[in-house]
RNA sequence: CGCGGGAUGGAGCAGCUCGGUAGCUCGUCGGGCUCAUAACCCGAAGGUCGUCAGUUCGAAUCUGGCUCCCGCAA
């Protein structure tokens, strides 16, 4: 099928190769800009460019696809391609309802989510957050609202309670590629389905750097949840001695000995009071260190007992 | 030139301010103890202190360049 993929970053790298691999006709793709990103502010291409110019796609890179001059430039190149689907992955932008209504099949998106539960921004991390205990991809046909389209095909997977966010995006990403190469295959065999979405309904939204700093009077099953959920990125964090101390994973503590809310009852496990029980965090990562497990942590740098993290 | 931290035996760190025998917690190897052990005891190996140059009688330590790693910010 001659397609126009839309996706910006890691996530949507296993659609964009699986719908290759089906030897469909990627006849354009488009991404977010190029930006000074890092340290040293270089500028950096997106996954995705990265990608198809490894396949010799051509790139679009509009600034917006509702505004300006990019956004008329972009909708005459559409035109022009006439793609009979558009598949959209975390692209990062809004698509206007001229962009919308342009293909034959329209524009799938491939979701992080059982929708109608988890629409938005942060599906992965939000769902492992709230100690959701499945999650999985939904495709859907893109309307108007945000990720509120017609469902199409769903994949279900179970979500342990020891599993990370970064394996649970790895996951999704892999279930995404397989899952957008069947839709379309639906799609142009005229068996795919339209269901709309229905019932309760809940918002993943973005991530604040602010909400980032654990919350240690919380539970320890939260704490630990909201740990696993933002690892490896953008990964939760405490402040120990005055230094930001990145935590990426962390199990809930056998031992429960008595403690203020981010106080370090146990330095040889390192294990946190919290709010309802305690943590004790696995792997960490100091500032201008690696991302170490914690006994190799532990043997550097042992806090005193009582320290109290935040 | 966005701000900042770092590079020391296999791992994580100390030592650097006030230059002069390379240290800690682990790991590894050998031995001992033990029904047994990731526990305990004894012993050993293993480091051009990232790299290049400079200052000095002497540099891990002071000075300058380079390479690589990382946190923040975007």
């Amino acid at each position: 099928m001659k397609l126009v993929f839309m996706g910006t970053p890691v996530y949507a790298l296993s659609c964009l190769e699986a719908l290759i691999g089906a030897g469909h006709e990627i006849a354009a793709v488009f991404t977010q800009p190029d930006k000074p990103k890092n340290r040293g502010k270089q500028i950096q291409m997106t996954p995705v460019k990265e990608l198809a110019l490894k396949h010799d796609i051509p790139v679009y890179q509009p600034l917006s696809l509702r505004k300006g001059e990019d956004a008329e430039k972009s909708l005459e190149v559409l035109k022009e391609i006439a793609p009979e689907c558009i598949v959209v992955v975390a692209y990062g932008q809004i698509l206007p309802e001229s962009i919308l209504e342009l293909p034959k099949y329209g524009c799938i998106n491939v979701h992080a989510s059982l929708l109608p539960m988890y629409r938005g921004a942060a599906p992965i991390q939000r769902c492992i957050q709230f100690g959701e205990k499945k999650s999985g991809v939904t495709t859907m046909y893109m309307a108007k609202g945000l990720d509120t389209g017609d469902m199409i095909l769903k994949d279900e997977v179970e979500i342990p309670d020891t599993m990370t966010g970064s394996e649970l995006h790895d996951k999704l990403a892999e279930m995404g590629g397989k899952l957008i190469v069947r839709t379309l295959e639906e799609l142009q065999a005229g068996t795919a389905p339209r269901i709309p979405q229905e019932g309760e309904t809940c918002y993943a939204s973005m991530i604040s750097k602010e909400e980032l700093k654990l919350d240690f009077t919380k539970s320890a099953v939260q704490v630990r949840d909201f740990i696993r959920a933002m690892s490896a990125a953008p990964c939760a964090y405490t402040m120990l001695d005055g230094k930001r101390l990145k935590v990426y994973n962390a199990v809930l503590a056998e031992k429960n000995a008595a403690g203020q809310p981010g106080e370090v009852t146990d330095p040889d496990t390192f294990t946190v009071a919290c709010g309802d029980g305690a943590v004790r965090f696995t792997e960490v990562q100091p500032e201008g260190g690696k991302h170490m497990d914690v006994q190799a942590f532990l043997r550097g740098k042992k806090p005193a007992k009582g320290t109290v993290l935040g």
